[in-house]
DNA sequence: TATGAATGAGACTTCATTCAT
DNA sequence: CATGAATGAAGTCTCATTCAT
């Protein structure tokens, strides 16, 4: 019992490993390029595997994208979570900076929900993995609005400011011709703007 | 001399038809599906023109998306600048809810404005032409906004007003499950949250 | 209009021969190897197109290999045609040994035959075309059968006969260690036998 | 060396039950759907064990097929030498409904001997395990011949039988549209055409 | 012996783009 | 200028088979 636990145990952990690698493979490779121009055989090789290893882990290429965006989504809701549980009255202006800042780091998370967001072909079970991801993001930024009553106003408040904070990156992130270092300057100071905005109820 | 110009004018206005016949079909086809699933064959045929032709009016297919994107800008700026010229004085709830009515029936132009922000490869030259035509329209942008006198401030803002507006698509353009009437209501709503955040100087 | 429809009529003739040429390397191919281990790349650099070429012409490697079952198809009807038709009253004899000769010479004919009828996958209009082509072959089978007044008997009768003819090449057709001059000799003798079976009412 | 060698026995018994189980799902997945759509993988996973096991039994995928094969032939040879052997007297047309009828169950038998005789690539080897099956196949057909005098005819005309019924399935066993029960009463009907055919020396 | 993860060659097919007519 | 047949590189994904455990 005990050892065939253990022997579970130790598979899943190994799956998990090498799903990570696969995946971080792929990051490595989006950050370079354009996510769109990546094929299936360059994660494969980047990760050490064969090309039909990859669909051990993934049932097609869009599932390890929708991968790369529940990672990122359950990264910053770590990182968020970290923060607002230590110190329960957490600043607007702080999420802000926290979160843009964040997106450029982790911009093919940026692009996967771009990607999805705006066309991208996900199958029901996919949509509803996407959902609560989702909402959980949601739920961080509403704790951090300044006080407000009536529930369903909140939630509507949260809904846009993180929009708008998504925006940011949608209308500057790869402009042409900036180099990265910039981009995160002007992004942080429009983060900063867009907080102040938001910081009265 | 005369009847030479007259004649290269006629061609140019039969070039510039044939663009127009082109991208509109283009459009139409965009309408019923993601762009990217869009051919180039099938946007041939909808024109009623060979794939060949089509390279005679955009070198590329990137080209043809830059110029819906340009199209849906000119338009939008149109737009503004019709009512901005009878009434100088406009106000921001009326922008935004003007620009994010715009994205709503012009998904596509919101979609291409993702593809070039997020990593399209767009050659110098079309950088140049994108270069003005963001300008222009933060310009509007500017116009809108209330008084402040510091205009690197001022231009600031107008950037973030415009990512936050642009943001509301993101999040929650083809959010799946939700039917385009139900969308357009909700982004109309978030639409005009951001404005009551910028209304204030 | 003239002009036109010579060159409609060219065009179609141009499209038809590199039909031909396309079936023809693929017949070559299947004459060297077992069809099921031909590729569609190997096709095409042997009509000496590319792969791409191939699938304008044919919508799939399947309708290929159905038109190698049609086209053998036409050609047994017509070679059966002209001579019904030079000689109105042909003995069962030379019927069976002109179809068994023929499927000895076109053993890809047959083998689609069998790829198609023991479960290939076809679609609905595939399905459409292919019926009526079998019941052509039935009714040359029907022409030369000794007479028999009931109708419904004599197709029957042709069934059978057609049948066993069939059945004479899947039993010996490649049976392994046979040379080809071998094979053909005891299915003609075969062919024979069945004849002579079927040739009293 | 008694108790090795019941060991050895046991091995033997253990081994030759896991291939039959291995067969057995094979033939689960054959009468689902057409063989050549069938999966290793899938076959392991129905016979509840690992892909890697497999090639324990069979060297080769082929090699499970010509085992389909072969129990199909071992399957007919009996129960023809059942009745055989109790009624020395056994009547052609009672042979060729017995054995349509059996085809018509097994069909995946047939589509094996469609698979291997039309080109499939069985090594030496098999080759020496087919002819001698064939052969006791073709003995039995014999016996129900009527007397002939020379062998060689005999032979002849024992072939020529058994080709003609293989006949009937390759023309009409899966024939597009019909159903099992149609196909059933067809074929049958078809056999004792052949059996009349045959009836007389 | 049994496992099952890994392999990797290779299959089919698509599609932006070119170029002879 | 228009055509549209042809290209051919490249993409995703499958699957029989192997081998370390």
């Amino acid at each position: 019992m005990r050892a065939d636990s253990t022997l579970h145990h130790l598979r899943a952990e190994q799956r998990a490993a090498r799903r990570e690698l696969i995946l971080s493979a792929a990051l490595d490779l989006f950050a370079e390029r354009d996510f769109r121009s990546v094929t299936a055989r360059e994660i494969a090789r980047r990760a050490g595997v064969s090309p039909g290893t990859l669909y051990l882990y993934y049932d097609t290429l869009d599932a390890l994208f929708l991968d790369v965006f529940f990672a990122g989504a359950g990264e910053i809701t770590q990182q968020l979570d970290r923060e607002l549980n230590r110190n329960g009255d957490c600043s607007v202006a702080w999420f802000c900076t926290l979160y843009v800042d964040f997106l450029n780091t982790h911009m093919t998370f940026y692009q996967m929900m771009g990607h999805f967001m705006l066309g991208g072909n996900i199958g029901r079970d996919s949509t509803e993995r996407l959902d609560p991801v989702m909402r959980n993001l949601l739920d961080r930024v509403e704790q951090v609005l300044p006080g407000r009553d009536n529930p369903g106003e909140r939630r509507l408040m949260a809904h846009a400011l993180f929009s708008a904070l998504n925006g940011i990156m949608i209308s500057y992130a790869r402009y042409p011709g900036r180099r990265a270092e910039e981009t995160r300057r002007h992004t942080l100071r429009l983060a900063e703007i867009i907080a102040q905005r938001f910081e009265t109820p």
